[in-house]
DNA sequence: AACCCGTGGAA
DNA sequence: TTTCCAAGGGT
């Protein structure tokens, strides 16, 4: 590692221009506004491959239902999963709550501080503990997530880009020119100014180079060749939508998925429709839902509940819900989806019943 | 090391 | 319409 006696001017120039330009930029974001470690960490979490724009409602409503790490510890699981409800990647809620029961069990309730202390923690890799590390305590560790590879790639061209042997950027090689830009005296700024050029300026597609801070060091100006798209699937599915009773009564059959599926375990979604199908008439909507690199063609069915028993569940698994209950349920985001578009719970119901 | 896990908005 | 992919981590 270098010391900043012995940096080039050039680096420390970069350093001030991407700062400055940071200083001037950076979105207001509601997890910007503290450098409280578990308030960070809570939004470094959801935001492992989720968009700012759908992290900003849940980060919200998460941290009024678990304001501090106590908080969370002390929580059902459910109650965490019914929060994370529709923003995907689920084994992220399981693995920072149990995180922080563990925190709570074995450091006394006391955050760990260091990134090599956070790395241990479920679901924190090196990414997230680098972010929290430097962000909260400012530790001088660089963050190399998605955004930050492709501004480093472009930034140095070709000689880091192949540095793998293999076509592929080595990881080490990425970490050893973040921390080589790392300015070690504002640590936490400068790793979140190089992700938000990532994100705003520096774009896979499309990069404006023009708005660029620190184009003049840049030894590409904006190219870097992305990988082939990996092929999509198709397929069928169909769920049963299934109410009973009306008005404030009214209740809606679930199923619980197994604690031992890999998709979306404990989770609940409508039931599955029977094998054979079920006539046209009975269909009430169907909807696209794609999931990582699968496309899922749904229908769904209306049936009265006194068909219930021609739905085949493991026992015990199917549970008539409230409609009340529904916002503590840990529901599927395509559920979530189905229920919204048919109107039973609030929210936009483009492409619903015709 | 390649693959799996969710979702919705942009292109 | 379909594809692409975003502040990754675990296995």
């Amino acid at each position: 590692m270098q010391t900043d006696k012995g940096m080039s001017a050039d680096v420390v120039e970069l350093r001030a221009a991407l700062l400055g330009w940071y200083g001037e930029n950076a979105r207001d974001l509601p997890w910007r506004r503290t450098r409280d470690a578990y308030v960070v960490w809570v939004s470094e979490v959801m935001l492992q491959q989720t968009r700012v724009a759908a992290v900003v409602e849940y980060f919200g409503r998460f941290m009024r239902e678990f304001p501090t790490l106590e908080a969370l510890a002390e929580a059902e699981e459910e109650r965490v999963l019914a929060q994370w409800s529709g923003l995907g990647y689920y084994r992220r809620a399981r693995m920072m709550h149990k995180a922080a029961r563990m925190i709570v069990a074995e450091f006394g309730g006391r955050m760990p501080e260091t990134a090599a202390e956070l790395r241990a923690l479920p679901g924190v890799g090196e990414y997230t503990a680098a972010a929290v590390a430097s962000i909260s305590h400012g530790e001088a560790v660089p963050v190399v997530d998605g955004n930050v590879e492709r501004v480093l790639l472009r930034l140095c061209g070709p000689q880091l880009a192949e540095a793998g042997g293999n076509g592929k950027p080595a990881v080490g090689a990425l970490r050893t020119a973040a921390q080589r830009f790392l300015d070690s005296q504002r640590p936490g700024e400068f790793n979140q100014a190089m992700m938000e050029l990532g994100a705003t300026v520096c774009l896979p597609r499309n990069p404006q180079c023009g708005e660029c801070p620190v184009r003049t060091h840049c030894s590409t100006q904006g190219e870097h060749e992305t990988g082939p798209a990996k092929q999509m699937r198709s397929r069928q599915v169909a769920y049963v939508l299934m109410q009973r009773n009306w008005g404030p009564k009214t209740e809606v059959l679930l199923r619980r998925r197994g604690e031992d599926e890999s998709q979306m375990p404990g989770m609940w979604e409508l039931p599955a429709a029977p094998e054979g199908g079920l006539p046209d008439e009975s269909v009430v909507l169907t909807v696209r839902h794609a999931i990582t690199n699968t496309n899922y063609y749904v229908t769904i069915y209306e049936l009265p509940w006194e068909e219930k028993r021609t739905l085949k569940a493991p026992r015990g698994s199917l549970q008539w819900v409230k409609l009340r209950e529904l916002g503590e349920v840990p529901l599927t985001g395509l559920t979530r989806k189905v229920l919204k578009r048919t109107k039973i719970l609030p929210g936009t119901a483009k492409g619903a019943l015709a």
